[in-house]
DNA sequence: TACAATAGACTGACCGGTCGGTTTAGAGCT
DNA sequence: AGCTCTAAACCGACCGGTCAGTCTATTGTA
C-alpha cells in the first residue's frame, strides 16, 4: 500500500479545495480565503505549503490531470482494435461531459490562464501534448494493422482531438 | 453619409480602447484606468457613458462582432457555390488567425466570461447562433443544389463550426 | 443662465500575502 | 515512565496595495 506523506495529503487537501472553488467561481473570483474556508485549513497553513496563489494553481493543473486523466492511459494499453480504442476515447470524454461538466469548466479556466501566462501555458501544453501522443499511438497502430488508411498520423490525431474538444464545447 | 452622434463616437472611442486593453492583458487584468489611459478620456467621461465596467464589456462583445464580423454576412450573400463559400469561410478564419490572433484571444476571454455570468452568456450565445445560422444557410443551399449529400443540416453546420474553432485553438 | 460633458482626486471595500505567536510530534535524557 | 527542548506545522489578525466607482469642480456651448 502506498503511504502518502503528511505533506502530500495536506497538499491534496488544499488542491481539492482549490479545484472545488475554481470550478464553482472561476479563477478570477477564487479567493485564497475561499480555499481557506473550503479546505478547513488556515491561511498560514496554505502559505506554509505553497508560496503563492499562482503556485497553488500551477499545482492544481497536475492535480486535475491526475484526478481525471488516469483512465486515458488505461485505454491505450487495452488489447482492442484501434477503432474500438478511438470509440472508447470518445466515450470517455462524453462521459465526462455528461457526468462531470465541472471538469471542463476547470479546463476552460486553465486555458484562459494559459493564454496569458507562460508558466500556465507550459503546463497546459504538456497536458495536450500527452493527449495528442496517445491519439497518435492509436492512429499509427490502426495504420499498421491496415485498419486505417495510411493517413498523416499527426494531422489525423490533431483532427481527432480537435473534434473531441470542439464537440464538447459547442 | 451616416452621421454618427457625439455619443456614438465617444462610445466607440471607449470600446476601441477597451478592446485594445482586453486583447493585450485579458479581462481579468483590464483595469478601468487602463481604458482611461488608452482612450485618452477620463474616468468621469467613461462613467458618463457607461454605468459600470460590466456594461462596457457587455457592449464590447457587440463592438467586437461588428468590427470583425461584417465580412461574414458578405460571404453568404455572394453568388458562389456552397463549397466555395465554405472555402471562403475557412479562409476568413484562417486569415484572422494568422493576421489578428488578438481577436481570438478576445474571443477566448469572452468565452470564459460567458461560462460564469449569464448576461455574458446570452450575448456570446447569440453570436454563435448567428455564425451557425450562416453555416446552415450555406449547407442547405449546397444540399438543394445537389452539391452536397442530403445531410442533417444542423449537425453538419455544427460540425463545421466545431472544426473551424477547434483548428484555430489547437 | 442652464445644462451637458469632462476631468481627476478621492474613497472604501477587498484581498494576497505576512508575521508573531501557539500547538503538536517526537527526539534525547534520566 | 516523566520531563525538557526543538522545530515543524499551524493559526488568524493584520498590513498595504489596488481598483471600481463616486463626487465636486470646471469647461464648453446653446
Amino acid at each position: 500500500m502506498t503511504q502518502i506523506s503528511k505533506e502530500e495529503s495536506r497538499k491534496n487537501q488544499i488542491l481539492d479545495a482549490a479545484l472545488e472553488v475554481v470550478v464553482e467561481k472561476g479563477y478570477a473570483d477564487c479567493r485564497m480565503d475561499d480555499i481557506v474556508e473550503t479546505s478547513g485549513l488556515s491561511k498560514g497553513t496554505i502559505y506554509w505549503y505553497y508560496k503563492s496563489k499562482k503556485e497553488v494553481f500551477l499545482s492544481l493543473i497536475n492535480h486535475w490531470v491526475n484526478k481525471f486523466g488516469v483512465t486515458l492511459n488505461h485505454i491505450v494499453e487495452e488489447d482492442l482494435s484501434a477503432s474500438d480504442q478511438l470509440h472508447e476515447l470518445f466515450a470517455f470524454f462524453l462521459d465526462i461531459y455528461e457526468n462531470k461538466p465541472d471538469v471542463l469548466k476547470a479546463e476552460l479556466e486553465f486555458w484562459a490562464l494559459a493564454s496569458r501566462d507562460s508558466d500556465f501555458r507550459k503546463k497546459t501544453q504538456a497536458v495536450y501534448r500527452e493527449l495528442l501522443e496517445l491519439i497518435e499511438a492509436i492512429v499509427s497502430k490502426g495504420v499498421e494493422s491496415g485498419e486505417f488508411k495510411n493517413v498523416e498520423i499527426k494531422v489525423a490525431a490533431l483532427s481527432i482531438m480537435v473534434n473531441i474538444e470542439g464537440i464538447i464545447w459547442f
